[in-house]
DNA sequence: ACAACAGTCTAACGACTATTAGAATGTTGT
DNA sequence: ACAACATTCTAATAGTCGTTAGACTGTTGT
């Protein structure tokens, strides 16, 4: 009797974890925890053509993870909720956290774990807002307008090198992106540090700040 | 370049979203967050037969999920660590915001909403603490001895008929059991109700309650 | 109205996954 | 050593998924 009712259940959860087993998919939520976006740019970004791309916002949007929205001759998907982009912050943790090979993976894009733990994040916070560091987000400008973590400054990674006047050479400079995943941070960070600044990368995106519960800030 | 690179990081990822994508994983790793588990009682449990039980075990441990440990004849599987557990609370809790289909099969069970909140659970620890409810843990008894909400008392379902003398009628009861889907503290609360006792049942089991940060308790 | 464009829908192929049955492995008790 | 047992490993089949290409839909600008 209740079998039935019970294998319902978790076929429906299921259906959330298959639309999170595939590797497009998930580089797609992570663009789309940067804010909306269009398929076009989606497909660009994740290197797949528009079709591909399109069969793979279906599959998500089927799983009620992501929204569509006509926008004139364009479609621009995001996520149902805030709570998609955790969920996303947590797969990628417990993955970092329990497969040896996506360490090593890591390790040899970016040296030295910079994961973040609840006080590492209030230190930054703390630091960030008394102005004795310089919190950079070297995303594309319209991903810091939809949100940015708190006292964060705007350089995106394309302009850095003519813009890096605008930075101190005194303060230490800490990098962010789009996530653990993202190499943006790290060139800059490259970029910052061979033109002689105190400059450092952290692998938390908005997703992973504010899946550990802490608070974003927008431009309204 | 980095186009290959990008690749492995979410082929890494994508794997534990595979894992998460079988209804019987799930519900494997539902009990599985309930304590160690042997293979046998994992089937029986799921209604499977052991050959696929053992299928999906297998892939829960190369997505590195769940760990197995030789017992004598038999082999316990538990857990690869307690964010596992995090994660499919995680998992459920966005299905259940998001899937229409998944909230109006859930109301076909258990009628209501008795999600908890921040809130809910504060002020129910503090009446659990105080005395002022009862709070039950229906599950097994082995499953209570893993880990137990605070204040929890343990009388598993199959016990509940002959030890109602146990429980006093002029306190709220509130039974609690595996997590949301679990249908134990149900019928625990229907047997309550229809011999006179002030009883309600919660959504959440172990997982969800320190999910949500909150601590846990255990026989030592 | 028509061309250009962004994206979806349909169909089709090969690759992968779930499930089942049968043989093999390691452990316990005699 | 041997039988009983729990579980895994291997092989096979049916079904599902990712990917690609071609036809189609809705919107914009002329």
């Amino acid at each position: 009797m209740s079998r039935a009712l019970k294998d319902l259940l978790y076929e429906q959860v299921a259906r959330v974890g298959k639309a999170l087993s595939s590797p497009k998919r998930l580089e797609i939520l992570e663009l789309l925890a940067q804010g909306e976006k269009t398929v076009d740019v989606l497909a660009t970004e994740t290197a797949t053509d528009i079709k591909l791309a399109s069969a793979h916002l279906r599959v998500l949007k089927e799983s009620r993870l992501v929204e569509a929205r006509r926008d004139g001759r364009f479609i621009a998907y995001r996520l149902a909720g805030d709570d998609v982009a955790g969920l996303w912050a947590n797969l990628h943790s417990v993955a970092t956290e329990h497969r040896v090979e996506l360490q090593v993976a890591l390790n040899r894009v970016v040296a030295g774990p910079e994961r973040l733990t609840e006080e590492t994040r209030l230190s930054l916070l703390a630091k960030a807002k008394k102005g004795s560091v310089v919190v950079l987000d070297v995303r594309p400008e319209p991903e810091y307008q939809a949100a940015h973590l708190p006292h964060a400054r705007s350089i995106p990674l394309a302009e850095l090198k003519r813009r890096l006047a605008e930075l101190p050479k005194d303060k230490e400079i800490v990098a962010y992106c789009r996530g653990p995943f993202c190499l943006m941070s790290a060139e800059a960070v490259a970029l910052l540090k061979k033109r002689g600044y105190k400059a450092r990368k952290i692998g938390d995106g908005v997703a992973e700040w504010s899946a550990a519960g802490l608070p974003t800030e927008s431009e309204t």
